[in-house]
DNA sequence: ACGCCCGCCTGTAAGC
DNA sequence: TGCTTACAGGCGGGCG
């Protein structure tokens, strides 16, 4: 659920509201939450710690403590939240960490499905692709990406390691944007079909931030402040399955891409 | 190496 | 009405 456009938004909100706020003391009590280390030593190495920037890489959150090459790295994965809050509101079920800070606000990491994770590093989080919404990324480097390949489509896109950001709702609303079909083998694009399909995640992802991003009927994804996003009410073919497609009004389909679901028009991607 | 599938989770909603 | 089942999906691991 939350992709680039939605990580990006909490992002833009921590760096208004959190960055040079100082860690006073962190407590975990979610089994999962803290795994990629001891969750005693992410607690040493917060308490105290200034957070001095808000950065994102791929669905990767990361802020930086101290200036220093310490990162605090949130990965929300399915149903994670981050919300910021003054420490009488009620605390939500499934409030697995909680970051106090010198003010006595509280950025509580909520997550009802457990897939999202915290972790204190020095490394950059994974072997990520490039980012489609930094303005260097060009039509050639999504060439390179499809270049050769036997891949799906959609599947090329999802590929973290390939191209860093995109989900699954955003990959259906870029390839519709750009007229192609998910299941195109990916090295079958030509050149000027590669060129579309930059110009429609880039086009994707922009109106999606504009939007404060995707929240659907199930809740998921708020920002930092606990209110949901409004692209949803832009989506082109998402969640659309059975409805008239917006652009030729004939129907959208669902068709499923291993086991997820995949949603488009037929009749205006090929 | 590459491409693809499953399992991890739990709340919600549809179906019987 | 109450129970069961399907579904949502990012990503790591593992398989062919």
């Amino acid at each position: 659920m939350p992709e680039l456009p939605e990580v990006e938004v909490l992002r833009r909100d921590l760096e208004v509201e959190v960055v040079g706020a100082q860690v006073v003391s962190v407590v975990v009590t979610g089994a999962r939450t803290v795994r990629r280390q001891d969750p005693g030593e992410l607690v040493t190495r917060l308490a105290g710690a200034r957070l001095t920037a808000a950065g994102r890489a791929g669905k990767y959150l990361l802020m930086a403590l101290d200036g220093g090459p310490d990162t605090l790295v949130v990965h929300l994965r399915m149903s994670g939240q981050l919300i910021l809050t003054a420490p009488d509101a009620p605390r939500p079920a499934h409030t697995h960490a909680v970051i106090h800070l010198a003010d006595g606000r509280e950025l509580r990491f909520v997550d009802p499905r457990t897939f999202g994770e915290l972790f204190v590093s020095r490394e950059p989080p994974g072997p990520l692709g490039a980012d489609p919404s930094d303005p260097s990324w060009r039509p050639t480097d999504l060439a390179g990406v499809v270049a050769g390949r036997q891949a799906r489509l959609k599947a090329l896109l999802m590929d973290q390691r390939r191209l860093a950001g995109l989900g699954n709702i955003y990959s259906d609303e870029a390839l519709f944007a750009a007229g192609l079909r998910f299941d195109r083998p990916a090295g079958s694009l030509g050149r000027r079909e590669v060129a579309r399909l930059h110009g429609a995640i880039v086009e994707t992802l922009a109106a999606a931030v504009t939007h404060r991003g995707s929240t659907l009927g199930d809740g998921g994804y708020v920002d930092l402040h606990g209110r949901p996003g409004a692209h949803q009410d832009h989506h082109r073919v998402y969640a659309r399955e059975g409805r008239p497609c917006l652009r030729c009004g004939r129907t959208v389909v669902r068709l499923r891409l291993g086991n997820r679901s995949t949603f488009l028009c037929p009749t205006c991607q090929s």
